[in-house]
This record gives structure tokens, sequence and C-alpha cells, in this order.
DNA sequence: GCGGGCATGTAACTAGTTACATGATTTT
DNA sequence: AAAATCATGTAACTAGTTACATGCCCGC
């Protein structure tokens, strides 16, 4: 139960609502860590609050409900984070895509290992531009957003440089795949 | 859907039982790219037939059943692999634990900054066999498995290298997280 | 006063997990 | 003959998505 502890975290840094929370989802986080929606948040919320680990501080302008984390949701969020690094969920399209490459004929596996390149330099381009920025706005601790912003860039070089080697494996070899391992 | 394309993918390789895809999924495929059980396997291998893109070529011993892609299997595929690089689901439960890292103090952050990196940096040295072994005993075409192995390898390798990068940010500065960008 | 973004929710559906169940072959 | 592994499935549950629904507040 991930989206429990994720919620947990973000609280952990400050009060939220959920309409706050679903858009830090909206971010970083989603974009590398962990997706949800607004539909699955709220309900969430009102079971962790229901749970004794949150809790409602503050009802404000629109209906909007703020929560706080409480001391048995820290103590759970610090036994989650520090528990045995078991192998937890892993999904993810890019790079199931990616594995799926030996299914496609050469050419068309060339063609999808140099779109993922280039995708992959786009978005570290990017986030190396907030980073700049993020970093020389604010010379003081080190903010949520620059600790993932960071995370993303090396995760994309990783890709593309895997990408690049792909395709001169590709070339050398004129076919990606064998006989399976 | 995804597990889907996935089956699709990997009966494309080579025609298979469900038991058969069941194991592939338990290798680095589910390690890295997306999870599945047998319980979800065999419905959807199911579906897949009932929809005229895998079809049931064989019945074996132990009433096992093998299946192949069709030609409408193997479109549908190509058609999901070369489709625009749109963001797909991402679900990642380590990379999770590293996002909400600034939610702990300082002291358990670094902590579990070196227990990742130790984590990545065994996992990569194993990694790192793997691929010597099975390059060495197959010089010919490039296997499924060396390819999802060199993703794995570089994935690691940069994480570990980001924990680190964390860990000296963490040293200098005595906290990680400041105000949420 | 009205348009857009804020803010929360429900219902129906799809995807995935856990627990249970069963029987066939191979190995010891 | 027993144990391990092969091989497939069902049922009940949990998690997540999509579509729908509603109302409030702020800026123009």
């Amino acid at each position: 139960v991930s989206l429990r502890h994720a919620l947990l975290g973000l609280l952990a840094v400050r009060p939220a609502s959920g309409y706050q929370l679903t858009q830090q989802f909206a971010g970083p986080l989603g974009h590398y860590a962990w997706q949800a929606g607004h539909t699955r948040i709220y309900p969430e919320l009102a079971k962790l609050a229901d749970d004794g680990l949150a809790s409602l501080i503050a009802e404000g302008a629109r209906g909007s409900r703020t929560y706080d984390i409480t001391d048995a949701g820290r103590e759970e969020l610090r036994r989650w984070l520090l528990a045995a690094p078991e192998r937890g969920v892993v999904r993810n399209e890019m790079v199931l895509r990616m594995f799926l490459l030996s299914a496609l004929p050469a050419a068309d596996a060339g063609e999808l290992l140099r779109r993922i390149a280039a995708h992959c330099a786009a978005e570290a381009a990017q986030l190396r531009a907030t980073v700049r920025t993020d970093y020389a706005s604010e010379p003081g601790p080190l903010a949520f957003g620059l600790l993932a912003a960071e995370f993303g860039l090396r995760q994309y070089q990783a890709t593309e440089d895997w990408a690049h080697w792909a395709l001169e494996q590709l070339e050398q070899r004129g076919t990606l795949v064998g006989s399976p391992a």
C-alpha cells in the first residue's frame, strides 16, 4: 500500500489538502516514483484520518480540508521507509517498451531506440535547466524538488546512454535478439 | 493495458505457455519493467486468443497450453511500440522511498541513503557478473537478457551515484529538505 | 455576473493481488 | 511412495482509472 505512505511522506513535510497533494503527484513525484489521481487520494486521506495516522486540522475556503500527519503516522512512515529494501512494486511503461524492442524487426528497433534517446535527451536538458535555476535561487537547504530533479536527470542520462549503446550493438550485429537467456 | 502488450512482445519472440511466460516475469522483465503474476497472465492470454491477437497452437503434457502471436497481434504490438512516447504508467516503490527521504530527520535519511547505495552496488555487481558470463558464452546475436541486464546495470549505477551525491549534500548542509519547489 | 481554476466527491469499471484449489509428471 | 515441480485455474479482495457531478471563490 504505497499510496498511503506517499501521502504520509508529503504530510510529514507540511500539512496539505487533498487538492494540494494531487498537484504534487502531477510533478516529479508522479513522474518518476508514483502516480495517483485525486479520486484515489481523497478516499485514502479519509482512511488515513480514520486510522489515526493523519488528522484534519483545518477547513478553509471552497470546502478545502487540510490534513496533518500524527505521531502514529510519523512512526508508521519511518517504519516503512527504514524497512528492509525488499523489491517493491515496479511498473514502468517506458522501460517495458525497451524490453520489448527485441520483438521488433531491426529497422523498427533502431527507430525506436533513436526516439528513446532523443526523448531522454530532451527531458534531461529540461531538468538541467530547472536544476540550474532553482539551485541559483535557493542557496540554503536542498529542496525536495532538487533532490527529485537530480535523480530524474541521472536516470534519463543513463537511459540515453543505454539507448546509444544498444544502437551500436544493433549496427554491429544487424539484429538485437538471439536466443533469450 | 500494458500487460497485454508485454505478453504479445514475449510471444513475438517465441511461442510459449502461460507457465513459461510467468517465469519470464520473475526475471529482469518483472524486475525493471513490469510485474505480473500467473493469476493475471492466464486470463489475459485467454482474452488475447479471444481477440484474435494470439492463438493456441499446442496442448502438451500436464495440460500445458502453448500460444503464439497472430499477424493481427504483431500489428497491434508494432503499433503500440512505435506510438508516440507519451508518459505511461510509472510506479516504483524504491524510487518512492527516495523521494520521501526528505520527510525523515537527517540521521535517518543518511542511513537510508547509505543502504540504498549499498543495495544498488550489490545489484550492479551481480548484473556485471551475469553480463560477463552470458556475453562470453554467446558471441553471436545479443540476447534479450543481455539487453535487459545492461539496462539494469546502468540504472543501478546511476542510482548509486545519486545516493552518494545526496549523502554529500546532506553532510554539507546538515539537512536535506528546505522549502519544496 | 461570469469564466476559470479551486476543491471535493461518487459510481462503474478495469487491473492486479492473495488465498485457495486441483491434478499431472518427474525426481529421489 | 513421497516430494518437488509443472501447469492451470477460480474467488474474494484491494488498488487504480475514467467518467460524471457539484459547488465555491476570485479576478476581471
